[in-house]
RNA sequence: GCCGGGGUGGCGGAAUGGCAGACGCAAUGGACUCAAAAUCCAUCGAUCGCAAGGUCAUGAGGGUUCGACUCCCUCCUCCGGCACCA
């Protein structure tokens, strides 16, 4: 496609050299015609060529580096940091650079943010849109390895690199305050926030089984496993006991969650942090061991089952295990168990389709606390450590994974909440009797035809299945049979099948003028054959027996309050099971009772605690590599003996002095990970070898770096204060610029950086820095550029880099394209086809500017005459064009404020139409320009200041306003329907008709009284501005 | 499995209760040209019809409404996110 592409350029260029030579000898040509016969004139077509002689090519690549160089020199992308009166923050997530360079996707995403910015600019507002680079980290390190160059070495290529291509996107950067995260000046004060961290009890360093990515050779935080495989590389993860840092975001966990509600943030975004935080209300039970002190204490949401808890089941790494192994009769099995568990990697414990495995605790029982019974207790790798108290209470008639688990291993299942109908149809009466009753349902099915055994009751508008209340000591199976052949005959039915438990439902039973609250049984039966016993005639006079097509078994036509959840029984058959709430079965004193009220009902009963889980959990920041900043910390180990240090917790570790930060990481050749669980920097004597800063013995400092989101969860603060040595950034300047107006980035970091950024500024905040908890007012995803049906990536081959495309077309026409493809929050696909559209609507924009030029007498050789006759003779254009003008003022303002890019380009493409047909006064042509100032800033800038002579950028002027009443037009097209069908439109009516007005002049159209054919109007809908709607008596 | 977001011409998309397909791409025809390119003009959902005009169309089916791409219910399907979280 590329090559087609360069060839139809490379083309049109060559034919754009011929058109001039042709106008040029044609002009000649031409001009010795008029010479010769003395004639003085210039026609219109002459004149035409001749401006086409005399006029520049649009040329985006000398235009566009011109222009580049302009701004940076005359710093009109540079708030004054201090002094700006309407600070706008206009935030973009800086990129990591890549081996591949800046791809479209970046671009895309700098560009629809830059929009935003510069309508804000254009607006009045101290617009600042820094950028910088996320150049620490595994991502740009393992490039580094791969290409056999120092990963400092290959960061400065980068850089250069990226800066250079970020500087063609035409962006108005504020290039003054750029930061990279591997300048020492830069981590020195990431570093300084890791200590405050410390400080503030928020790191901590503990042994656990964390994530370790066997390729990248380094512990993951959970975020940064996507289904078990490391996000970076795609290895599967397996966990090891190591001992590290973490950042307690768990602290935070309420907040986090609470503050999202107020956030102006996309949906999804919010809606995954919310899940990621997975926050649930239950209580913490506990459970006393037969025989024993010992309790094992769960957590669960749903206490109101507990009498149908007929198990526990312990995490493998439950501490309780080591405890109880006295009683433990099995110990070698358990423990065989237990080993196995841990080396199962997280793709093997996770993968789909895997089946439970567990193993009983021989001799150890424990008593459920709401009915006293003895219950065994399991240990089972489906129960997480690390979540809850890492053991639960197996309720396996109303959890599906512990009902898979009791069926395997034959484990009593007691239901113990079942659901409830209130009758629609039979509704209670108030004031009635109430009755309760336990009824079976039969459903006897014929297997020749899958026919249905139903009853259609004669006194009553009822259709139902045989159907009986049981009689005292008669089971479920027998009361259906009994019920079957009293009622309809049928006395040879087989395979009898009790699907799920009761169902509680009230309704009204008019046949005995009372309320019933009944429990029914669904029993499903098979016909046997055809042999049908006489009826008693009390059945026949009530109802006759006939056989229904199962497809009209439904909620609809059966009478049955329950027909719903029998219906979704039947479709599972054997395997349905009720999850959800409803009412207490089996539940001793509770029975009947609600299950939400029996929740804290029965946690009060048994003395369990009302409690509040997280999923999340804290943030594993130590990464054994080499390019990140070295964690700031000093051990000591004499001191640690001593159980002295600044945490009482952790003995021994100091924090590195903020006049000694940064801990430069050293330059070293060898910067291979090690695979050891240690950093490569753990071999570097000279770094790690250092003096205890309480005692003065021999200490070693933290050979870990941080993880590379700990660098970006503070950067927006850096920008303001990059000059600043003194402390990480100005108090004053942040109060002015923060929180930030905008800030647009990709969906995919919704629960790593966008968590972690909210939990930084939430600490600081609380480390008084600062009086916001939330960083960012608005948080925009935009959407992904799609290449061939997928996701660009380095590895399918289709990514696309922007040079090319900014080479042949110019950054302009790309910038515009991208927007143009979709909404930007959507994304779209990148298609070289389409771009041409875009190269020719700003090269009729470039020609309408010329043309505009021309006119105003910015070039020295005008053609005033063919200028004045265009632009005379159009006055009753002229007021069609203001209210165009206003309108397409009104449509791009809004829709670059709500990121409607595609469509307000459109709508500049419909203004340009018009242009070129009206020839607009300068004015207008001005407005037009600032419209499309954001979108091409270079082509703009060079005809608002070389060809109209403008003396400062288009970037700063006001941008245009409108007014409302240009809008309004004097006229409308009224749509004429019939019935909804449109049959007329009636233009230029009188925007201000009457109601009857508008309908009379509809009826009197031709083709309305044709399409009527003489039918009377029953009905005539008017919607004002709008439509007229005639309906007829023929419509139903 | 659960939670989001989608499904509209050959293609990207527009229209959030009122003329479905704005705008653009591609395609076709024409003008200009010795010719080509560029440019300009026209056509461009399907279908019936010589035409006027009719009929059908926004994933499928139902519903609400004078009127539904738009609101409600059921289902199909694609794309994201989470996934043994008790």
């Amino acid at each position: 496609m590329k090559w087609r592409l360069r060839l139809r350029h490379r083309a049109r260029i060559y034919a754009l050299r011929i058109s001039e030579w042709e106008a040029l000898t044609f002009l000649f040509g031409r001009a010795t015609e008029y010479i010769f016969f003395g004639i003085i004139k210039f026609d219109k077509n002459l004149s035409s060529f001749y401006n086409k002689a005399i006029m520049s090519k649009y040329d985006p690549g000398s235009i566009e580096k011109k222009w580049q160089k302009a701004w940076l020199e005359e710093k009109i992308y540079e708030p004054d940091l201090d002094a700006a009166k309407k600070p706008f923050f206009n935030l973009m997530m800086f990129p990591y650079p890549s081996a591949e360079g800046l791809h479209v996707g970046n671009m895309y995403a700098f560009t629809g943010s830059d929009i935003y910015g510069r309508l804000k600019r254009m607006q009045g507002y101290d617009v600042f849109e820094p950028i910088g680079l996320d150049g620490f980290g595994i991502h740009s390190e393992n490039y580094a390895l791969k290409i056999g160059m120092h990963p400092a070495d290959q960061a400065k290529i980068s850089e250069k690199r990226f800066y250079a291509q970020l500087q063609s996107i035409g962006n108005g950067f504020a290039w003054n305050e750029r930061l990279e995260t591997y300048d020492p000046e830069y981590y020195r004060w990431t570093q300084w926030l890791f200590v405050q961290m410390w400080r503030n009890g928020l790191a901590y360093r503990k042994k656990q089984a964390v994530n370790w990515c066997p390729s990248c050779k380094t512990v993951l935080a959970d975020e940064q496993v996507e289904n078990g495989k490391c996000e970076r590389c795609g290895t599967v993860v397996e966990k090891r006991e190591l001992e590290q840092w973490f950042l307690k975001i768990t602290e935070y966990a309420d907040r986090l969650l609470k503050n999202i509600e107020a956030l102006d943030w996309s949906e999804k975004v919010k809606i995954a942090q919310k899940n990621w935080i997975g926050k649930s209300e239950g209580a913490e039970i506990e459970f006393k061991i037969s025989d024993s002190e010992d309790r094992i204490k769960v957590f669960t949401t749903r206490p109101d089952t507990l009498f149908g808890a007929t198990y526990l089941v312990l995490a493998p790494e439950h501490p309780l295990i080591q405890n109880l192994e006295y009683k433990i009769q099995n110990k070698k099995e358990v423990e065989e168990y237990i080993e196995k568990a841990k080396t199962k990697n997280n793709e093997e414990r996770s993968a789909a389709g895997r089946e439970k495995t567990g193993v009983a605790l021989r001799g150890v029982k424990a008593i459920n606390p709401a009915n006293g019974e003895d219950i065994p207790v399991w240990v089972a790798d489906y129960v997480l450590g690390s979540y809850g108290t890492g053991a639960i209470m197996a309720v396996p008639a109303h959890d599906e994974r512990d009902f898979e688990f009791a069926k395997k291993y034959k484990l009593p299942i007691r239901e113990v909440i079942i659901p409830e109908r209130i009758d629609k149809r039979n509704p209670p009466v108030p004031g009635k009797k109430i009755v309760e009753r336990r009824n079976v349902h039969a459903f006897v099915r014929d297997p020749r035809n899958g026919k249905v055994l139903c009853l259609r009751w004669k006194k009553h508008p009822w259709v139902t299945f045989p159907m009986g209340g049981i009689e005292e000591g008669e089971d479920v199976i027998t009361a259906a049979r009994r019920e079957v052949k009293e009622e309809t005959g049928y006395n040879d039915i087989i395979n009898p099948r009790v699907i799920g438990g009761e169902v509680r439902a009230q309704y009204f039973a008019a046949h005995k003028d009372q309320n019933r609250v009944s429990y029914t049984t669904l029993v499903v039966f098979d016909l046997g054959d055809d042999e049908r016993v006489p009826i008693a005639l009390e059945e026949s006079d009530e109802h006759e027996t006939y056989w229904a097509d199962s497809g009209d078994i439904t909620a609809a036509n059966m009478t049955h309050a329950e027909m719903d959840i029998w219906l979704a029984r039947l479709a599972h058959e054997e395997n349905a099971i009720y999850t959800e709430t409803g009412i207490l079965v089996n539940s001793g004193k509770f029975d009947g009772m609600d299950s939400e009220k029996a929740k804290w009902e029965i946690t009060k009963f048994v003395g369990g605690e009302r409690k509040t889980q997280f999923r999340l959990r804290d943030w594993l920041i130590s990464r054994q590599r080499y390019w990140g900043p070295p964690i700031p910390m000093i051990y000591c180990a004499i001191c640690a003996a001593a159980k002295k240090g600044e945490n009482k917790d952790m003995p021994g570790w100091y924090a590195v002095p903020e006049s000694d930060l940064p801990v430069i990481l050293p330059s070293v050749r060898d910067f291979r990970p090690t695979g050891s669980g240690q950093s490569p920097l753990s071999s570097v004597k000279n770094f790690h070898e250092t003096k205890c800063l309480a005692c003065g013995s021999a200490a070693r400092r933290e050979t870990d770096v941080s993880d590379t989101f700990l660098d970006s969860a503070w950067y927006y603060l850096r920008y303001l204060s990059t000059e600043n040595i003194e402390e990480p950034f100005d108090k004053q300047r942040a109060k002015k610029w923060l929180p930030a107006e905008m800030y647009i980035g990709g969906a995919e970091h919704a629960v790593l950086h966008l968590l972690y950024v909210r939990f930084v500024a939430m600490a600081l905040h609380d480390g008084e820095m600062f009086d916001f908890e939330e960083p960012f007012k608005k948080f925009r995803a935009h959407g992904l550029v799609i290449k061939d049906g997928a996701k660009m990536s380095k590895s399918k081959g289709n990514v696309i880099n922007p040079d090319a495309y900014i080479k042949n077309f110019g950054a302009d026409t790309l910038r515009m394209y991208l927007m143009f493809l979709a909404p930007f929050e959507q994304g779209g696909d990148f298609r070289d086809g389409g771009i041409l559209g875009i190269d020719r609507f700003l090269h009729r924009v470039w020609k309408l500017g010329e043309a505009c030029g021309i006119r105003n007498g910015a070039f020295s050789m005008q053609d005033t005459k063919g200028g004045n006759k265009e632009g005379k003779g159009k006055k009753g254009e002229n007021a069609n064009l203001a209210a165009l003008i206003h309108k397409t003022i009104k449509k791009v303002t809004g829709d670059i404020e709500q990121l409607h890019y595609n469509t307000a380009v459109s709508a500049l493409m419909i203004a340009l139409r018009s242009f070129e047909d009206n020839a607009p006064s300068r004015e207008d042509f001005e407005i037009f320009l600032k419209l499309c100032a954001p979108f091409a800033p270079h082509m703009t800038e060079e005809i608002w200041r070389a060809i109209l002579g403008n003396k400062t950028s288009i970037h700063c002027s006001a941008w245009p306003s409108y007014d409302e009443s240009m809008i309004k037009e004097d006229t409308f097209t009224l749509v004429v329907q019939v019935n909804g069908k449109v049959k007329d439109t009636l233009a230029n009516v009188d925007a201000a008709i009457s109601e009857a007005a508008a309908k009379d002049l509809s009826l009197a159209s031709g083709k309305i009284i044709s399409a009527l054919g003489g039918k009377k109007p029953e009905r005539i809908v008017y919607v004002a501005k709008k439509i007229v709607n005639i309906v007829t008596d023929q419509q139903g």
